[in-house]
DNA sequence: CGGGTTTAGTAATGCGGTTTACTAAACGCG
DNA sequence: CGCGTTTAGTAAACCGCATTACTAAACCCG
């Protein structure tokens, strides 16, 4: 068993008391106790114990982080500085993964409730309910990370999806794209609606007047939708020349339904992705993607978590739009000049 | 505040030791009692208190997950499988960064002793000094993952590195290569070791009799060493054909700095990553690689942990090596073929 | 010298559970 | 009826720390 208060008290012959209140700095000993303490605490490595300490104290020392997936790149980058910058202020992280699952979000933040978590980062990729605003209430502190959780009444960072989905827009737009197929999430999301608002915006802005025109599908932001969602646009036999996908996730499976059916990228449509946590720079080609910035948002959210001004009423309120950056690469080009039915056909590539 | 366990037996008309009995099944009673108790847990949405809980248990039904970086892929998929199994089981994790530090390794270790966590998975990308064999067998449960910690008593799950060097060394070996270079970690590492010597008999074992060489040559298991390691192979100016590299994130710096200097892969340097935890089939050229079992091992990790026979004195000795897998895809092929100059079997040095 | 002020601590209570050992009452039965 | 056995709980002692309120002794000062 290792040492307790009570241990180091009876070894330095004083009270649990003092010792306690020697180590939180909640009293002024003379020199030759405080020594004598000390050395008994060396002496017996005396570490106190968290759990007793938390019990006492009401809370915990601990935030915790709940995503969809953190195998997903941009959540474990985002879960890489939230960690950071926890641990930086004596913080320990506890994440959860919630699969996306709504049953699961709920079961999670009642969890960092009863833990008397001193703080919350929670991220969502569906539409929560309003069950989940709910539990999202009950805490004292907590974060809305990534997507909007609709009636939660907390501080909420995102990304800038408006101005994501306009940069794209405008990207295609000038290399000749005017009709666009959006693939993303729930199209109840306030990240699907404001990205494909800002898509559409930007191709407006961008095409001297032309007639543009997006089409919007929506699915799950994991590679398994991604793939899904590229076969339906494919097979929906639409004149789209451009394709603007709302994750990384997605990309993926975009890019092997298309590469699958023989459909080349840029040359017989462009791809602009969305979220840039992975290394598109060497895929084939290199995607042309929108930033997130991931690390940013986690660092805020901790930043906003720990050092916020928790009795400032106006807090819950916030929203930041962290600024999103368009990375050019090889994914976009000018569209195919009036697509022939010849060069329709469909011709299988190598199949790798 | 939440209610505790006395106002609920104050409510239902019971001592508080017989609302725990109960809740906790050790306790028989009779129908009328139990639903009294019951519905008053339901009325006022009763929550144990989790420290009181973990104070008076001595345990704490978490489990701890230590790894370099989060933000890397293969940790991150591991971390996935590791949540996915602790939740399963009703068990909570925290997890730490530690960035490589030993420092930081230590301290995370005590501070999962200190929390009496049920079980600690330890990962490491670095070699390990004593002073974490120490932090580690001071610990009730742990398991090693990945890379092997000198002197510490726990059992230890590894992929299995020596069969990957083989696979990558027999592969390169029938696409004709003799000389490689294996790009990785610290040469004391275990894994490197077992790598590049595996490398060297999977290209012996398939050359034919052919003389064969590998170059080892070290860094950290990150991008940034990759760029460093590749410059420097370059730099030497060898007569290596190909390169096997330690992790994918080996390979992307490898990868950037290649295609910096103009080196084609594969047709002027063919490339073998291990890991493949990123999109490697989606990369310019599709990169072969040897698959570590990251989900596995995590999901192995919790296994032991948590089922194991934490009294059979011999567990803390296991060793295990889960199988790995190769990948061909394209970034392999034929070396040039270039003027044969046969000064290679004398000559230590440069080539050329 | 006596009373007020420091100095140097301490006793006791609470945080919210778990568990062991024990009892009072009812019951069974010879 | 008396005694052993169930039944249905309970009292009390932790777990290890924090904290509030209090005290005993020493010191200072007029």
């Amino acid at each position: 068993m290792p040492a307790s208060l009570k241990d180091v008290a009876k070894e330095a012959g004083v009270s649990p008391a003092t010792v306690s209140r020697h180590l939180n700095g909640s009293l002024e000993l003379p020199k030759e106790t405080r020594e004598r303490i000390e050395t008994v605490v060396r002496r017996l490595g005396y570490r106190p114990n968290p759990h007793a300490r938390r019990l006492s104290l009401g809370r915990s020392d601990t935030i915790t982080l709940i995503v969809p997936d953190i195998a997903n790149p941009f959540f474990a980058v985002l879960a890489a500085t939230v960690e950071r910058a926890a641990s930086a202020r004596g913080m320990i992280v506890q994440f959860h993964a919630t699969s996306n699952l709504e049953e699961r979000e709920i079961a999670v933040l009642r969890l960092a409730a009863d833990h008397r978590s001193d703080g919350v980062v929670f991220c969502t990729n569906r539409k929560p309910g309003p069950d989940v605003a709910q539990a999202l209430d009950a805490l004292p502190r907590a974060v809305i990370v990534d997507e909007a959780v609709p009636g939660a009444h907390a501080p909420q960072i995102f990304s800038d999806n408006a101005q994501g989905g306009f940069l794209a827009g405008a990207h295609l737009a000038r290399a000749g794209h005017r009709r666009v197929a959006y693939l993303g999430g729930d199209p109840a999301l306030m990240s699907t609606r404001l990205r494909a608002d800002g898509l559409e915006q930007g191709l407006r802005a961008a095409s001297g007047g032309d007639a543009v025109n997006v089409r919007v599908l929506s699915g799950l932001h994991d590679v398994t939708s991604g793939r899904a969602l590229a076969a339906e646009l494919i097979d929906a036999e639409g004149d789209e020349t451009a394709i603007f996908v709302g994750s990384d996730e997605i990309a993926i499976g975009v890019i092997e339904t298309l590469r699958a059916r023989g459909v080349r990228i840029p040359a017989d449509m462009s791809l602009v992705s969305f979220d840039g946590a992975r290394a598109l720079h060497l895929y084939d080609p290199p995607i042309t993607a929108v930033r997130q910035p991931a690390a940013k948002m986690g660092e805020r959210a901790v930043e906003l978590l720990l050092d916020g001004d928790w009795d400032d009423h106006a807090l819950p309120d916030l929203v930041e739009h962290l600024p999103v950056e368009l990375i050019e690469r090889a994914s976009v080009a000018a569209p195919r000049t009036k697509p022939t039915e010849d060069n329709e056909t469909i011709q299988p590539d190598r199949g790798d």
